[in-house]
DNA sequence: TAGTGGTCTAGACCACAGA
DNA sequence: CTGTGGTCTAGACCACTAG
């Protein structure tokens, strides 16, 4: 399979240029922002990007990494190098869940439920909801999807006496539109905590990559009107799938 | 210098433990957690590390790389590698400067003015400030220190006629209380975006690591009463040094 | 089964930090 | 100056995807 994309067989003296890798990534970045590669479409391989380039692989993977850290591009296992789509923005200030703000943007959400289970409250959970140690509470794993491309995978946990029976349901939709609709849950605040992460083992195996690729965790606390915690909610985003935007009146 | 960190030699037959560079990152990863090697130790050289462990040194490499992608270690360019203080916590909703949240946190923040000028307006910067391409605004270009490790670079953009002579002072402190005492711009909206990204050359230089180090860009356009931009920011952030934090009531 | 990326080795030379 | 990380080569074998 011929690829459109010409590359340049390294120079001799390029110092000029500086490192081989970067002249390499800024080739492909080129070619991906000229349109020569779609979004979603496959990159050349490694091997053949070898071939026409002249570099070891070795360079040819620094670049693509590099890529990878800018977000231009993500990788299948085993499978090949992708141009990532563009990111979803995520606004915590409003209250309307994944399904909702990902089609408002033209996308196509999923969800997908991994597993659901009642579990005893670990110390640190407990802390979080106010209760005692091991108080049973639901445990929720779901992965979502844009387009078809998992981008996150998540850890809910919700307080049962909140919401009896919740697992029974099917949770593949809107777990706030269940919350809000049928237990009559309304939040009152949202904390969300955010930060840049490496995806550790569990959640890299359900996105299908690498442990260690980058990640962004996301931390949601919601509370209710009553003050107690309706929902918390870890989300492990691939780092290309998201970007946040917070619009915000300033008070004090 | 002998490290008192331990490796054990790599063993034959070890699948069992995923590859190697994992299995080195747990080691490493231990020592830090163990507390053997404190925030801003310097850890044994690369190739200290091969002599102890038996890897080739990019196997090495690859295990280092993993622990700066999760934030537990950074390098100082030819310098070596260092431990990751702990991260700030950046509130939005708070309108309180840098160096405000930085020392409320116990630790010592520095500013420092990179450049200070006054340009013409691109087309997307004018669109911002709605003003016509061309228009003089404002440029400033900072470093932003904690503890004495720079952990951020910003380029921030003011339109001069809210802020006259704005760039005749010292803008080694905290500019939003300049803006707010000397000139009464008050802020009542205030939009924080926030991304994953990789460090650009600017950026990267500026906090002296690699180009394309992990980085969190965070823009934030900080609007006053009568609806004008007081000011436009564009922070580049070591992706190690920050964790973002958002309180809010839901309305809606 | 053929081709892909994932891991690993064992070298080499360079630019730069720091004493 | 010495030691550090930064870059690069040219191989190798493996685990897995996908046709």
């Amino acid at each position: 399979m011929r690829s459109e994309l010409e590359l340049t067989p390294i120079a001799k003296g390029d110092a000029a240029d500086g490192p081989h890798y970067l002249a390499l990534r800024d080739q492909i970045a080129l070619g991906i922002e000229m349109g020569k590669l779609a979004p979603g479409s496959k990159l050349p391989s490694e091997r053949q990007f070898q071939g026409d380039s002249g570099a070891a692989r070795g360079t040819i993977r620094e670049a693509l990494f590099q890529l990878e850290a800018e977000g231009l591009i993500y990788r299948r296992d085993r499978s090949g190098w992708y141009v990532s789509p563009p990111a979803v923005t995520y606004n915590p200030t409003r209250w309307s869940g994944f399904m909702t703000y990902v089609a408002e943007q033209g996308r196509t959400p999923a969800t997908e439920t991994l597993s659901k289970e009642l579990v005893s409250a670990p110390p640190a959970v407990a802390d979080i909801f106010r209760t005692a140690p091991g108080t049973p509470l639901y445990n929720i794993h779901r992965r979502r999807s844009i387009d078809g491309r998992a981008v996150l995978v998540e850890r809910i946990i919700v307080d049962p006496t909140l919401a009896p029976g919740l697992v029974d349901r099917s949770l593949d939709g809107s777990l706030t539109q269940i919350l809000a609709g049928d237990y009559g849950l309304t939040v009152v605040r949202n904390r969300v905590d955010m930060r840049p992460c490496a995806l550790v083992k569990f959640a890299a195996d359900a996105l299908g990559v690498k442990p260690g690729t980058p990640g962004l965790l996301v931390v949601r606390t919601s509370i209710g009107a009553d003050g107690r915690v309706v929902e918390y909610d870890q989300e492990y985003w691939r780092h290309d799938a998201i970007r946040v935007h917070v619009d915000l009146d300033v008070r004090g």
